[in-house]
DNA sequence: CGTTAGGTTGAGCAATATCAAATTCGGTGG
DNA sequence: CCACCGAATTTGATATTGCTCAACCTAACG
């Protein structure tokens, strides 16, 4: 798997209109307060050529060395490692507005595998990688990096504290609560029912379940009326309910203060 | 747990002799090579006095706010966290030469809790941060602690697969194993032996098991011949076997270049 | 020399994995 | 529109891993 041509050009983007519009300043500006010219760099990097990618292609390899950093603009993707036989697990999952590849080091290597687990776009971003060296020049956008940073590592902690501590059914519900979380918090997930392009098998590899024993928990979450899940499309029916199973704490990453964008949005 | 005094100051430093001298310029000079005005720095820090910390305190609690960045100078902490029932889950191991508590953001928030398992001297860092805002003055130093970072990172990640992916022989021995790494690169480990100053109730959390099923993988491993484990010191009699077992692979985190310190160690 | 925390062992059980066989679903070609 | 194909999902039966409960043991310590 993985050879040949899997990165194509586009040379135009005519799709990117709708839901794609403006994800990465919504996004950012919603963690931080930006400057308009900071936008101008989203507004910038948005319509910058996209990289498309088919499902199950490899971005990013693990232990090769990483280029520019991207954005996702549409489709998922899962970092993920390997065992010698064939256990794989995914460490988390990527999502439109997420960065890919990112490190703020010499040379760097690639932590995990990266896979796209639906068609994708991406878009090359070194400004991400120049905000962080250079704060001065657009310190919101530096800021808003650096949280974004933060909460990726918040949903890895999770990801342990999932994996080590939890039930089936707990993980599950932990999992949907955080999905929904991320996206709605992109625009992308409406009244707790959002698009969950992925198999159960990823989904077992996800939350370090057998692919027999997910599908027995989804159908009791099912019999219990808390969710439904069909074609793709997941609806949370009783969020309430899950969220308490799963023990689902939304990430608490600044106090509050005078500067900082408090027009952030609250969940729930 | 918890209330009163558990932070001393201490008026001097005595004992901070033998295995501790050095311990910070040592690990970061290993990481990266640095000016003597960098070294300067580390010693400074070193020199202060240290906060100390009795074990089963808490050094810092989760979504709470975050004050300077420490360096663990000896002692082992946990990064902790837990459900509402008493499961509990150990992130991470915070050993001699770690920070605790370095945020990159403004009125940062606690993402875990920190917990001493031993008696603990820290001393508080602000350099740490200084060093992240302002890369220009000590780059080496801002690069090291990038690198320190980072495998903090992959860590993280090895524990998502340890408790996502593996049995319980398997966590056990990569759990040691990298403990062992971490604790080599610092001269706290010799020919694969160490104080492991923990309960096994403590290990259990680390690994996500039971403290009785833990019991009895060691057991195993003992009857096997892979380690010794007495009065708190384990030693690796057959690492290669552990290694394979558990799939141990140490982080690769840059490639080589013409600047970064390869007279890097290599171990094993 | 009693107390206690930590370690060890046994027995039974619950959660989850594995294996194998349907069944359904989303295309795709006719 | 229909038949068919492969992938994904579902279900059943059984095996295994690791958990819980409970007792007992041991060493350190006051």
């Amino acid at each position: 798997m993985g050879t040949g041509v899997e990165k194509v050009m586009l040379t135009t983007s005519r799709n990117g209109a709708a839901p794609l519009a403006d994800l990465l300043v919504n996004r950012f500006n919603r963690l931080e307060v930006l400057t308009e010219h900071e936008r101008g760099v989203l507004r910038l990097i948005e319509a910058r050529p996209k990289q498309a990618w088919r499902a199950d292609t490899r971005l990013l390899t693990e232990r090769s060395e990483i280029r520019a950093p991207q954005f996702v603009m549409t489709g998922w993707a899962a970092r993920v490692r390997e065992l010698g036989d064939s256990r794989r697990q995914i460490l988390g999952i990527l999502l439109p507005g997420d960065v890919i590849g990112l490190a703020m080091r010499a040379r760097p290597l690639a932590l995990t595998h990266v896979v796209a687990l639906t068609p994708m776009r991406t878009v090359e971003a070194p400004e991400i990688a120049v905000a962080w060296r250079d704060r001065e020049r657009v310190p919101g956008l530096a800021a808003a990096f650096d949280l974004a940073a933060t909460e990726d590592e918040f949903f890895m902690m999770a990801q342990v504290m999932r994996l080590g501590r939890q039930t089936a059914y707990e993980r599950i519900a932990h999992w949907f609560m955080e999905l929904e979380y991320r996206l709605s918090s992109r625009g992308l997930s409406t009244n707790g029912s959002f698009p969950l392009p992925v198999t159960q098998e990823t989904l077992a590899d996800a939350v370090g379940l057998s692919v027999v024993h997910v599908n027995r928990t989804l159908q009791q979450m099912r019999r219990e009326g808390r969710i439904e899940l069909t074609r793709g499309r997941l609806s949370l029916l009783d969020p309430d309910a899950l969220r308490a199973a799963g023990e689902f704490h939304p990430p608490a990453l600044s106090a509050p203060g005078q500067l900082a964008a408090e027009a952030r949005v609250v969940h729930h």
